[in-house]
Order: C-alpha cells, then sequence, then structure tokens
DNA sequence: GGATTTTTAGCACGATCGTTCGTACGCTGT
DNA sequence: ACAGCGTACGAACGATCGTGCTAAAAATCC
C-alpha cells in the first residue's frame, strides 16, 4: 500500500470527526491541514476539490457506522433479534460517541436536504442504506407495517441524538424505553 | 415607528428563510444584501455583528413558529384537546412550509449542538420552550411521564421534518399515524 | 423649507475560502 | 550513483468572509 493511502486514510478519519460537528460545509481544508499538521496544498492533492473531499468523508463516515453499528449486530439472526441489536448499538455509539459531533447522518442530512447535488444524494444514500436495512429486518420479523416501523425507530435515534446534544442526557434512556416499548409488539408475533 | 424598524423585519424576514435552508453559519451577510437588494454595510449597520444578526433571525424565527403553531393551538382547551392541536399544526406547518428549509429548529439545532455561544444557548432555548410545552400540556392531561410522551412527539416530528426533507413525502403520514396512536391513550384517561 | 438626525451606500481592511502552480524532498529500480 | 516518480510544501491567485470608517441620501422635526 502505497504511503498516500495511509495518510488519505488519516485525513479521513479526522475529517470525518470534524464534519459530525461543524458540517461537512463548515468542514475546511484549511483547518483540516492545520489540524493535522499538513500543508493545505498538500491535503487537496489528495482529492483535487472540496466535494470530492466532502464525498471520500461520506464514506469514510459510512464505512465506521457500519463497522461500528452494523457489522456487530449481523452476528445476531435476521428479524426481531437482529433489529434489537440494530438500535442498541446505535444507542450505545451515540453514548459512547463515536463521532465526535454527534450522528454524522444527522448533522449532514439536516445541513444538505435543501442543496442538490453529489453531496445531498451520497448523504441520502447512506441514510436510506441505514432505514431500509431497519425496514427490512422488521418485515423479516413479521411486523404489519415495517416502513412505519422504521420511521418510528429512526426518528426516535434521530430525537435522541438531538435532544441528548442539546438539552439533557436523558434523552437516551427515553430513547432506549421507547424503542423497546415499540419492538415488544414483536414478542407476542412470533 | 422608524423606518428602520421596518427595513429591519424585512431583512430578519428572508434572514429567517435562508436560515433555515442555508445555516446560521451558512446565512452569509453578503448574501443577504444581495438578495435584498442593499449594500452589505448598510444592512450590517442594522446588527452591528453577525452573531446579534444571527440572534435576531432565532427571535424572528420563534415569533413566526408561535404564530404559525403555538397561538393557533391556543384555541383549543388546555391538556389533551390542545397537545394534540400542536401536533396537527407543527405537521401542517412543515407540510405547507412555513419556513423555506423545512423546520427551522431542526436545521439549527443541528448546526449548533456543538458550539457553546449565544447562539446555541439562544436556539436550546427556543427548542426548549417548545418541548417545555409540550410536556406541560401533556402533564395536564395526566399523562404518567409527560417529559416521556414529549421526547416522543418531538422526535416523530423531528424525523418527519428530516426524512420528508431527503427521502420522501410519506414520511409525514407515517409521523401523523404514529403521534395519533401515541396520543389515542389519552382518550381512556380522562 | 431649512436644520438635524437617522438610515443607507461606497470603499477599504485583514483574514480566510477553494484552487493552481512550480518545486523540493524521499523513495524505488537500475 | 543516478534517473524517475510519487508525495508534500510554499507562495500566490481571485473571491468572499465579517467589519470598520466616511460621506451621501432620506426621513423627521421645528
Amino acid at each position: 500500500m502505497g504511503k498516500a493511502a495511509t495518510t488519505r486514510e488519516t485525513i479521513l478519519e479526522r475529517s470525518v470527526d470534524l464534519a459530525s460537528s461543524e458540517g461537512l460545509e463548515g468542514l475546511t481544508i484549511g483547518k483540516l491541514a492545520n489540524d493535522l499538521h499538513m500543508s493545505k496544498s498538500g491535503l487537496f492533492a489528495h482529492f483535487g476539490s472540496k466535494q470530492e473531499l466532502q464525498l471520500a468523508t461520506i464514506e469514510a463516515a459510512a464505512a465506521r457506522f457500519a463497522a461500528e453499528v452494523v457489522v456487530p449486530a449481523q452476528a445476531f439472526p435476521e428479524g426481531a433479534p437482529r433489529l434489537r441489536a440494530y438500535c442498541e448499538r446505535y444507542l450505545d455509539y451515540l453514548e459512547a460517541g463515536v463521532f465526535a459531533g454527534g450522528c454524522f447522518w444527522a448533522a449532514t442530512s439536516a445541513e444538505f436536504d435543501d442543496r442538490p447535488g453529489p453531496v445531498r444524494d451520497a448523504v441520502r444514500a447512506g441514510v436510506l442504506a441505514w432505514t431500509g436495512e431497519l425496514e427490512r429486518q422488521a418485515a423479516i420479523a413479521g411486523v404489519e407495517n415495517p416502513a412505519a416501523l422504521s420511521f418510528e425507530i429512526y426518528s426516535l435515534v434521530l430525537g435522541a441524538n438531538a435532544c441528548s446534544r442539546l438539552l439533557s442526557k436523558d434523552a437516551l434512556s427515553h430513547a432506549r424505553a421507547a424503542i423497546a416499548q415499540r419492538l415488544q409488539e414483536l414478542d407476542w408475533r412470533s
């Protein structure tokens, strides 16, 4: 593996954290370079444009999210158990602060929902992969309306992120309780 | 009333919309001045600093939110009816696009949850006023855990905003259904 | 309607934005 | 040891950021 690839990873590692707290637009090349003790131009050369940096950052965030939340939950059998595992892993990952600035997807999707272009499309794809997977597991679990359950879980988790960062940490336990209640109905089904 | 006050209102009207879609930081004085066919310095003189402009924008957004959602719902008696009215008005206001860029609070709270300072405090106060009012009405309605219900409603409405802007409009009906279900328990209580 | 007090515009500033270019360093292969 | 290439750096670009200063224009008051 060339040296370029490893520094690229180092850059993106930091970039993901910066973007999760400052936003993908607030993520500036100069600040990022300073943080890493690199020159602006040296860093820039790895991507060619700011938009490419943003897209690479989204990709890196998706990889981190997958490694931290999705993959561990895949140890559980499909359907209700895996759905439960997804939720628990997600809330754990919020609590542990996997991303420095809270949920990466919450921050970036709020930022780019109004700006058409490749960046918005990439964020959308990331969120869609997550909600789609929730819906798929809900369907396997035999829920009558998987899309609705997926929406509810996604919302509660979004709210947990927003409230825990802005208002109080109680939000996380509220979210846990609400999600548990929503998943309880799965028990007297299978 | 001096002329300044009316132009200030004109500015803030536009500023609120711009901030709801570009964010409070992406809201730039030059862009705002261009939009209104004013000079940068002429506009700037009304506020003295960008932070003051941001704070005034938050205040104006709160006023619009109150006029559009809170006040109309106050026609209903306190407790369950008013709680229901709040939710309906809120979803209506999302659907009607009262703010150009979706829910103002969703956008700004995601942006500033990590940046301490007066702006974050003002956003926090605005959100807190809203969730606090939800909780108050839930308490009057006799809910056993008002904070939990307030959190759930807030989350669902946040999710409705995010999903409807990024994924699909179906989110609004999902939110309506989920909230209705959550409020149903209020019926066999009073 | 002239004087005075707002209110707006023009211009310039230092800083920082994304981006380009030329160049020097450190590998690797011969 | 030397050439070639990949990688990082420094300087500079035009543009735009937020922010002052000063003068013109407009609104207000007597």
